[in-house]
DNA sequence: TTATAAAATTATAATTATTCCAATTATGGA
DNA sequence: TCCATAATTGGAATAATTATAATTTTATAA
């Protein structure tokens, strides 16, 4: 709480009580979530909690640069707290999005065929893991 | 034609009127348009055109594997009648999303951390090389 | 404290992308 | 040509997101 607070304010992002508490749930529950999921998730606890503060709230932070703003899948954006340089895999089976630590050739500093690089993002799509091992039953 | 023609039916896509014109767009202006820019363009030639025929085809391309979806942007889906192994940049500054050709170390056909890989797409966001020429000046 | 201005939150309306569906039209083969 | 099937169309439905205006909260200064 106290250690949110800080990030937050780090940040230059005023602690607001649902600011504190949506950043909470990016933190604790690294699932990639999307807006819905944090309102559902939240609204357990403010019952008056408005989505279109949710949707305000991780504007802001994707523009602070605190979260980072994932388009893996098409139909809605999903949020990442976890702003170190990573890839993520959208298993087709499952429907989960994973974080791949992988070696990437690039980085935000460089320049690519003449062009000015400030974010990368790498999306792979496939079968996981866990629900390959599933399919050797 | 002819050759748009032998595209679709090597993708076991029924060649229709429409069907033939988008990809013939897409062929003709890589510049990897979405669906309302297709629209645009074809409702010149084709006035009775509607968007569903539109949402359908590339649908329909997509799952054939004949273009690739593009999910740079949260907005709305592009779609790329390219499909050899390439990433992407959209530029910050002009909108345009331009092909990437850098080596990228992985292919569809190989496991990473135990996941089977299937789809790869490599975004990078910044300011393209006209752009930087441009603030030069 | 209290007053007040600025900022944050909220509910709702509006917008936009996309899908769904039922009716119509076009197509390929007997 | 006729018929079954597939494709197209327009409009309604859905869903994500943004805009707006009113209300509430917060920060700060008197």
């Amino acid at each position: 709480m106290e250690n949110i607070i800080k990030i937050l304010q780090k940040y230059n992002i005023q602690p607001s009580y649902q600011r504190i508490k949506i950043l909470e749930i990016l933190d604790k529950k690294r699932e990639h979530m999307n807006v819905n999921m944090i309102y559902d998730e939240l609204s357990k606890e403010i019952p008056t909690i408005s989505k279109a503060t949710i949707y305000n709230t991780v504007n802001a932070f994707v523009e602070k640069g605190l979260v980072n703003c994932l388009t893996i899948t098409p139909e809605e954006a999903r949020y990442d707290f976890d702003i170190t340089p990573h890839h993520h895999l959208l298993c087709k089976k499952c429907g989960k999005i994973i974080d791949v630590h992988v070696k990437c050739p690039y980085t935000e500093s460089m320049e690519i065929d003449g062009h000015r690089i400030e974010e990368i993002r790498g999306y792979f799509k496939g079968i996981c893991k866990e629900c390959l091992s599933h399919e050797t039953l």
